[in-house]
Order: C-alpha cells, then structure tokens, then sequence
RNA sequence: CGGGGUGUGGCGCAGUUGGCUAGCGCACUUGCAUGGGGUGCAAGGGGUCGGAAGUUCGAGUCUUCUCACCCCGACCA
C-alpha cells in the first residue's frame, strides 16, 4: 500500500498535518494563518453544530447576530480584557480603495481614514455588553441567555489547521443574570454541556476544572475548562465556560431594577467551543492509516464499495445495494454507495479508511451468489462476512459499539498516560521523559506556576472539579496544597 | 520579532558543483486490458523555473535586491 500519512512515531506534527490535508479536512488558504475547510471537514463542524445548537436550545438560549466588527473604544472599556486581546488583533481603519496613480493595481485611498477605527472581534463580549445594556432594565428581562455562532479573528504568530488559526469558526455564548448564584450556576451547566458532548458524541473524555489565574480569560472572574488529552501526550483545552462577575456589566454600565425596586449590576457568562475541536476529534481517535471517527459525528457512517468485472454483475449488486440502503437509511443511518468505476476497489477502501468512516461494506458476485456481504470497521480493522438478512441490525449495533470503543480507548490511553509526581524531580523527569496529564501539588501561586512553566514548558491546565482532596505539599516551595493539580504540556 | 529552510507543470521533487534542446514520480486526458486491499500497458496535454535588476554570446543555474510560504522559539482557544 502507498503510504499516504507520516506515521504518529515518526512526527506527530506532520502526521496530524498530513491527515488534515490528506482526508480533505481543510488545507492552508492564501491568506496566510488562515485555512480553507472544505466540504468534508465542513460536514464535521456542522454536524458538531447542530448537536450543541439543540443542547443549547434546550436549555433555554437563543441564537442572535453581533456585528463583525468593533469599535475600538469599546475593547478598552475593560481593563484586563483589553490587555489580553491588545496584541493579537486586526485593525480596520480606512473604508475605501483607489486606482494607484501607476495606473497599476490599486491601493488604500488615504483620504478614507475611518474616525474611529474598528476592531475585528477577537471575541464579542464588548459590541454584546454595550447592546445589552439596552435591553436590560429590570430582573424581568433576566436571564437574558444568547448564544451567537459567528468568525472571530486573533491575529495568531504561529498557527496549526483547525488548533490555531488566525481566523476561526466558534459559538460564543453571553448570558446575564440577576442573581451571582444563578450566574454561577449558568457556568456550571454550560461546562457540563460541552463535556457531556465531548464524551457522548466525541467519544472524547474530557476533565472538568477550573483555570489559574494565569489561563483565565481576560476580563473573567474565574474560567472553567474542558482538557483533553492528545495522543501525543499533549493536553489540549477543549471548550472555555467564563463566569465574569460584574465586570462587564460595570464597564458598560449595564443595570437592572431588582424587586426591592434597587438599581444592581448584572451578573455575567461567557463560553464558547470552536472549530478547534476538529482538531481535538482528529488527534484524539486517529491512527496511522488515516482518520478515525466517532459514528455519531461522521458525515458517511457507512460506505458500500461494490467488486464487479462485467457491467452485468455491477447492475446486480446495485440492485441489492439499493435494498441494503433502503433499511440502513430508515434506521436512521448515512449511507454512501461508491459505484465510480474510475477506482478500483482496493484504493476505495484506503480512501474510506483515511477519511475515518466507521463501517465499510464490501459486495461482490461471490456475495450475490451465498446472500452475504463483508463489513470491515475502522477502528478495529476487523473484516468479516455477514449474511446480508437482517445486515441493518448488526450495523446499528456496531455504530453504537464503536462509538463505546474508542471513547474506551481514548480513555484508558488517558488514564495509562495520567502520573503522579510527588517532587519535583519527579515532576521533570515526567515531563520530560512520558508527557500525559502529571498530578501534582501547588502552593497556588502565580509565581511558582511561572517558575514551572519556565523551566518544564508544563503549564497548569486545570484545578480538576472532580478530585479527592489531598493534603500535601507544593513540589517547588514545600508550602502546604490541599489537592492535586493537573499540569501538562499544552497546544 | 529572533533562528533555520524552501520557492521549477495541479501536487511532490531532481537539475545549481560543471552555463547552451527543462526532466522525473504522482495526478490529469484517451484507448485496451484489469477489478475481493492504493491496477497494468500504450499514447497524449500541461511549466517564460516566485518577482525585479544585473553579469554574459548565452542564466533554472552566477551577483544584488525583493516577495512569499514552511519549520523551530516568545504569544495564544
């Protein structure tokens, strides 16, 4: 077989890469930092889409438009959040183009300087807090919960398809609330949201805990996060869930009359996944033949590759195959039948197994002839001949059985990857040597978190929600911790 | 912004040491055979060698300038 990929030993890097542009995922565009997704990656993104738009929706949010752009007074509103989005934005500031003197292309038409210059978003919460303040005048118009799906644009130094892109597709959240509890509250649940859709529809374990000060977001009283972790060793932060106190409402002055007939500040979230999940799907499953992907997020659960010499026998397995496509479809399953005879069967099945579909069918005469048909799934590569009676069965368990196995299998590899260091030492040598997820004790410093960073390149990914309470002491200052934290090399 | 690298048909590359008809693999087109794991044979189409200036009888090749992209670091979801 031609080797197509790089393999995941050889560069991890050029492995992911490779998959990326070689199962038409999306590929490098001709502005720099940015990609193009095409149809097939696409189909993944909108299928993860539609799964949280419903999530969202039934927990009670609704979907609205803000506007690409932002004025520049409105970043600066908020202290620490104009310092953290300040070095990576784009800047529109004139409004029109002119013919070049030269008579050669054309260029900025200077005289067309905007007054205001207008900020690509990096993230809405200032055009959204500045409207809000409009639409919130008493607790009767709380809680306010909007969700918007849009483009932002962070004007990234290095960036990597789907990981880190200078622009990016994402939902952003922004809810209000009267009451710090309830805002609180909000938080949480959306945290739950985005794990249980990493879990049950990713196949993809995720740890829930909250960021240090030092990863927060910008303008956020405390972050929470989603951390997965790659298989390469390296987490990455999967899904952002921001509870943001008052400061926006401060900044942009946005209060309400409560039922005692008192003027307060609301009470704020944000949160958001983007299309770096894609990247979190891919390295996640796949192997070194191609993608692997959960059935529920795959946009073909099922290909069918008839084997024929004569244009006679083609005929008799597509009639069966229209049979076989009927039932798979009424039990709810997406069927492609490969019928091109510009490819032989051989480079169909690599082709299907680079681009992750779960379950493969493979009907020929020989079939014909004993009523049965191969099934070879992805995951496993196990091929073997069923009879084609009662076929749609089997697939719709095995959609569901694959879907378990390799969340298992991400699982287990996270758990066989999660170590304990109990000094520092320890600490480096594990970094160094396994990577993964290393529990550790910290004295919760910012200092002490810089000075490991410094020297492992392991940041703190998360203060884990779900962890027994372990007193002990910081690897690096000996002060006392009262529970483990999760470091890691991160994307 | 620092360090490294690369620009030659759609993609991947050789050719630069040694200056003179621009080549190979894949992909593409046509035909015949083939078809149960990336088919074989044959015949075709397609490139002013990233750009500009210079040296020269002659430049993909030498000189200078320039542009773009990729990789590694600092920043980040």
């Amino acid at each position: 077989m031609a080797k197509v990929l790089s393999s995941r030993k050889e560069d991890y890097a050029q492995w992911y890469n490779d998959l990326v542009i070689k199962a038409g995922l999306a590929e490098n565009s001709a502005v720099r930092g940015c990609m193009v997704i095409k149809p097939y990656g696409y189909a993944i993104w909108e299928k993860m889409q539609s799964v949280l738009d419903r999530m969202f929706k039934d927990t009670g949010h609704s979907n609205a438009y803000f506007p690409l752009f932002i004025p520049k007074s409105f970043l600066s509103r908020e202290a620490d959040h104009v310092e953290g989005f300040a070095k990576e934005c784009a800047v529109v500031t004139h409004y029109r183009l002119k013919n070049s003197p030269s008579g050669k292309g054309i260029e900025v038409d200077e005289t067309a300087r905007l007054e205001e210059e207008l900020i690509i978003r990096p993230t809405s919460e200032t055009i959204i807090w500045n409207t809000y303040k409009n639409w919130i005048q008493s607790y009767r118009d709380l809680p306010l919960l909007i969700n918007q799906w849009a483009n932002v644009v962070r004007w990234e130094m290095r960036t990597r398809l789907f990981l880190r892109t200078t622009e990016f597709l994402w939902q952003e959240g922004h809810t209000a609330h009267a009451t710090k509890d309830e805002a609180m509250e909000e938080t949480m649940k959306i945290l739950d949201i985005y794990a249980k859709f990493a879990k049950n529809w990713m196949a993809m374990p995720v740890i829930q805990g909250t960021k240090t000060e030092n990863e927060r977001f910008a303008g956020a009283v405390e972050t929470y996060s989603i951390e997965a972790l790659m298989q390469d060793g390296k987490a990455l932060q999967s899904g952002t869930s921001h509870f943001l106190g008052q400061n926006f409402a401060k900044a942009f002055d946005v209060t309400f009359l409560n039922r005692e007939g008192k003027l307060e500040y609301v009470w704020a979230t944000s949160w958001g996944v983007s299309t770096r999940l894609m990247g979190a799907l891919i390295m996640a499953h796949s192997d070194d033949k191609g993608l692997i992907l959960p059935p529920r997020l795959a946009p073909i659960q099922v290909a069918i590759v008839p084997i024929y010499k004569k244009a006679g026998e083609l005929e008799m397995i597509s009639a069966k195959v229209e049979e076989i496509t009927r039932k798979l479809t009424a039990n709810g399953i997406t069927v492609k039948y490969d019928d091109r005879d510009t490819h032989k069967p051989g480079w169909k099945f690599a082709e299907y197994e680079l681009k992750g579909v779960p379950v493969r069918l493979a009907i020929g005469p020989r079939d014909l002839e004993k009523g049965t048909i191969e099934l070879a799934r992805r995951d496993t590569l196990e091929k073997n001949v069923y009879p084609v009676e009662g076929i749609e069965n089997r697939i719709k368990e095995l959609l569901d059985e694959i879907q378990e196995t390799i969340y298992r299998k991400a699982l287990d590899f996270r758990e066989a990857n999660t170590f304990r260091a109990d000094s520092y030492n320890e600490f480096k040598e594990k970094v160094e040597t396994k990577g993964g997820f290393i529990l550790a004790h910290w004295d919760g410093t910012s200092e002490t978190e810089q000075k490991i960073s410094n020297e492992t390149r392991a940041t703190i990914r998360c203060i884990p929600l779900e962890s027994e309470k372990e007193e002990g002491k910081c690897m690096v200052t000996g002060k006392p911790s009262s529970q483990r934290v999760i470091f890691a090399k991160a994307y």
